[in-house]
DNA sequence: CAGAAAAATTAGTCCGTCCTAAATTGTGAA
DNA sequence: TTCACAATTTAGGACGGACTAATTTTTCTG
């Protein structure tokens, strides 16, 4: 018998605080711990214990008080459930009669329970798309992951005419606003009109002339022709 | 707000239980504890506490030191478990390149993880078929299930000639060899020889002649023409 | 029909994950 | 620079679901 190295499952909790903390740590500072609270419906109490387990496990570094990251492992570990959850969407849309706005749930529960071979299998029955129904990226198995910079529609100038890339919200009540509004990613837009102070934007699509507050156009990610 | 009866979810291991003691209990006669530990691979005291908690909710009936029995509520979630995983095992086969005698882990899984509409699409994805891949009978929503009388190949008369309506294991080795033997639901075989004490019968199928074990053969379950 | 063996239950424990309440640490404003 | 408030951690506990060991009940056999 030669000595097996068997990676102990991970629990359904620790795959969500790991993706929660990838989330939060985007931006490169280290997670809260009333963030990932806040994120996962949790008290804090709750949180600071687990942080503490999995750092001993090795899957994040945390300096009391001061947040957490990630480690390389644990890095690998979101990245691969980021995967699944972005092919499941995609794949659920494409074969399974699943709209953008309903789609999220379903792949959250999913992605605990789907093995490597079936999450292989949607994504060759895909085609290995690179972005899922939002215009998130789809991380590749070995994590590697299309990070493309887009601009938020709200700081889009007056008068450019932009691409939709993606769409940066599980709302479900904003994406299907969204859908019905022909705003998804592919669809072109040209900004009329901007109010001043964080105003709403005024746009022309395929599907006409619209206002979108702020906040929404904040999380709409656009390409920006001349950018490229 | 109307009052709202939120069936309080449960959990994995509450499904596993009843799905096991739906499964010992066809008979008509209870499961008894040893049989559910063997069958999910736990310590019987253990058994014995899940059984008290479950009967306490009402899904099912203890009569201590004499087995249980599924109340009408327990069956109705075995059933919607049965109806999952033999759906889920259907679509895995169809759609995602799955062998009968692979998926059956995948489903376990899964089954615990899918929402309600997801399983109703892929039954509408498949044509609401009547039975899996191994030819159990598939449970509609309302807990209906098709429960025809098969008779083992075991039982089958020299020089009888059946059809294989239904393969009684889940056992991935015991399935890859019948698949390779051509011995699937909807094959033709005629007995051509037995030997006595539980021994091995001799068939003829169209992959030719071939000799089956006593265990393997109580396993094929069968459709004699003359018995329609 | 008694005693041994088998089956089932109870007692006591552990682990993972959550909670509330209390204590501690960090931070910004007077 | 201090002090109050916010953020975080620790303390202590609950619950679901598993375990082993000990006990009780049933069943089988001589």
């Amino acid at each position: 018998m030669t000595p097996q190295i068997v990676p102990e499952p991970l629990t359904r909790s620790v795959e969500d605080y790991l993706k929660a903390i990838y989330r939060l740590s985007g931006g490169g500072q280290p997670a809260s711990t009333s963030d990932i609270a806040d994120l996962l419906d949790l008290s804090a109490a709750s949180v600071s214990g687990m942080v503490r387990r999995l750092s001993e496990q090795g899957l994040l570094e945390h300096a009391p008080y001061r947040g957490v990251a990630l480690t390389t492992e644990g890095r690998r570990i979101a990245l691969r459930m980021l995967r699944r959850h972005r092919l499941l969407e995609a794949y659920l849309v494409r074969f399974l009669g699943y709209s953008w706005d309903t789609v999220h749930d379903e792949a959250e529960r999913l992605e605990h329970a789907v093995s490597d071979v079936l999450i292989e299998r949607m994504a060759l029955a895909l085609g290995n798309p690179r972005f899922d129904p939002h215009g998130d990226p789809i991380p590749d198995s070995d994590g590697a992951m299309a990070e493309l910079v887009y601009t938020p529609l709200a700081e889009i100038p007056v008068g450019e005419t932009v691409e939709i890339r993606r769409v940066d919200t599980s709302q479900a009540e904003r994406l299907r606003y969204l859908g019905h509004s022909g705003l998804t990613p592919g669809t072109r837009v040209t900004v009329t009109e901007r109010q001043p102070f964080r105003g709403p934007t005024t746009i022309r699509s395929p599907a006409g002339e619209q206002v979108i507050g702020d906040e929404l156009a904040q999380q709409l990610l656009c390409e920006r022709p001349e950018a490229r």
